[in-house]
DNA sequence: CAGCATCCCATACGATACTG
DNA sequence: CAGTATCGTATGGGATGCTG
């Protein structure tokens, strides 16, 4: 009765329209300025960009660096803590990959595995 | 720069207030008719019940099968096809206890791991 | 450069009533 | 019993402008 009581934490903390691609960029990239993540993601505006920083950033999933000079220069990387949680992305990429198959098999090729009639 | 790409897929399908309740009592439980979740799960509304067991039947996770019988009864359970969400929904739980830990030696016990101030 | 403040809108969710 | 329909609300997110 208490397996998987806590998996909605993880859910909450990875939900968000731009994590996902903000953990993308780290993770990928090592570390990145403010600038340079909104170059990476250029639908993104600064205030979504920085208020998921600092979400994750609250949570310990990435570490922000100030420099304090001007103009100023703040760097994002995946915190030591945050790097626990690919498994988890790993997981969720493996099963995904997969269920875009099994959707298109159910579905056809068509209609995106992401989308539900309605949405 | 592949890796991790389709994360985005399984927030996407466990994204929904009650989704994981749903699940969770699903998988605990096996078959359950619709007014047992509702007994299960006492906050939740029909239309919000009905709603999410549509998109996870949807994406083949639920499994729902109508007895054509007045009154009506309908079981919902977890599909063969929908086990296979187990091992992420087990590392999203493990990774989950262990970040609930990390969020009290950082702000303490008094504060929920899951909120974010403003939240 | 890296932000915060303000305002606005779309959508998820909730309350309630009705039905085969 | 197991829903759907309709309406109202609350929250997440977007557009824009200002600032150290």
């Amino acid at each position: 009765m208490e397996t998987y009581c806590k998996f909605e934490t993880a859910l909450d903390i990875l939900t968000g329209k731009w994590k996902p691609v903000i953990l993308l960029n780290l993770f990928n990239n090592g570390t990145l300025r403010f600038s340079e993540l909104q170059k990476a993601i250029p639908d993104i505006t600064k205030k979504m960009l920085a208020q998921q920083l600092r979400e994750l950033e609250y949570h310990d999933i990435v570490r922000r660096e100030v420099y304090p000079q001007v103009p100023p220069k703040v760097e994002y990387s995946i915190s030591a803590y945050g790097r626990r949680i690919a498994p988890v992305l790993q997981a969720m990429n493996d099963w995904g990959v997969g269920h875009i198959e099994h959707m298109n098999e159910l579905y056809g090729e068509e209609r995106k595995a992401e989308s539900f009639p309605g949405n």
